[in-house]
DNA sequence: TCAAAGTTGATAGTTTTACTATTATACAAA
DNA sequence: TTTGTATAATAGTAAAACTATCAACTTTGA
């Protein structure tokens, strides 16, 4: 159901830039029409997140984004159903971005150890390797997801929009994170939630630096995202190593 | 600034419950006229946790809360500007009473450890004791927390709203939190880091059980709190002792 | 090459949300 | 009695969140 194709193509401007060309599969259901698969679609997408990134969720709408790609409210609604599919294609669309990178990256780590802390290396920090993805601009992507992407999964209709498989990306995510745990700690008793909780706490702790400092010892300066790997290497290592004691 | 007052009230029908009245000192900011001063704000305030967790935050409107307490539309907006506010009113309700019970429950715990302990299980489980606060129902308002209380900060405009200090009451009780870690060590270099992760991980882990289990290792079942706590233990106590390893 | 099918833009309209303003009434304090 | 304060009742506006229709244009494919 989930698969990623993945092109390289080597601009010869910047030789030691790559760009890739990501196409990755999202569930069905989020969207009425696959916006990957025309022009349109990936400007809805494309602008969708600057948009979001410029005004905030909340304020954003159909209409402005429509005004923004100069188009109509109508063609965007041939898209997605309303803004918070929209959002949540766009969280899946980060989520499914992340496995991949967590699986690129730790490919070719020696130790289990060294594996986790190169995940939490992709986890935090997205600008890694300068890597551009055609038209999704990952670094705004990530800043929404970092400010607001807790708010498509904590709703009263999370139950719904569960069965529909809506939170799978996040989920097999989750799962990947946990398994490079349990590499390093077979039989651990708290893989997925130790996993979960290094994704919530390394967005949180970005966003808090910049927004709500007194929630963090993570101080916001040039650098302050390998504090925050350092951080979760002592947290990650701490919980794993701390049963039983 | 912020203080506390605290009446107990024996109720003589049910003698080993106790009927604490909290009255709380909420930022001005956040209210255009205090709603604990009538009949009519402390049943805005009462019957909008009940209308939100029934229908959710996002579809919760000053006009259906009209009609659930009999009243109107224009009577509500003179005691809040908009829904928005009247969420981090409540939102910051539950982070002045968690402070009180950490506070309470710590007091008379022997040594640093059993203190950190005492807070945990105090930030998880919030029926402890059964004490009921009169006009707010504090497991419905915990409930409401756990499922949308990260809105009320993770917004476009966070930087506005924390000017207005109306976060100091998160703070506060994460800084109570971080002290209670410094106890345990001196000198620990992410008290802070630690605190908030510490709460949002309980709210996030209690959620993850009900509604998105592979998210977590909690299994939703009847008592299933009592296993949140053991394994906050498990991730304060590794964090901690982790660090230098 | 012609017709059918699909895509988008333009326009218009509905319902609901999120407010604001005005007035009348009831009740309490001075 | 006067004055002030709180609330209810009512009305109204602007924007948001959609839905529907139709014409223009492009693509497909027979």
């Amino acid at each position: 159901m989930y698969y990623l194709v993945i092109r390289w193509l080597l601009a010869d401007k910047e030789p030691d830039m790559l760009k890739v060309t990501i196409k990755l599969d999202i569930n069905e259901n989020l969207y009425l029409k696959n916006p990957e698969e025309t022009e349109l679609g990936r400007r809805i997408v494309e602008n969708g997140i600057l948009l979001i990134d410029e005004i905030g969720f909340e304020s954003f709408t159909f209409k402005k984004l429509a005004e923004k790609i100069s188009s109509t409210e109508a063609s965007i609604y041939r898209y997605f159903e309303n803004k918070h599919l929209l959002f949540i294609y766009l969280v899946n669309w980060y989520w499914e971005w992340m496995k991949f990178r967590v699986g690129f990256y730790t490919m070719n780590e020696s130790g289990p150890v060294e594996k986790l802390k190169a995940a939490i290396r992709v986890i935090v920090d997205t600008s890694q390797r300068s890597t551009s993805v055609d038209y999704v601009d990952t670094e705004v992507l990530h800043r929404i997801v970092v400010t607001e992407g807790t708010k498509a999964y904590h709703k009263k209709n999370v139950d719904e929009e569960n069965k529909e498989g809506f939170f799978l990306s996040y989920k097999a995510l989750c799962g990947k994170l946990a398994d490079i745990i349990l590499e390093v700690k077979p039989g651990f008793s708290y893989s997925r939630s130790l996993a979960s909780m290094l994704i919530e706490t390394a967005n949180n702790n970005i966003y808090f630096a910049r927004h709500l400092p007194r929630l963090t010892d993570i101080r916001y300066k040039a650098g302050f995202l390998d504090e925050v790997v350092r951080m979760l290497y002592t947290f990650a290592l701490g919980c794993i190593h701390g049963e039983g004691s």
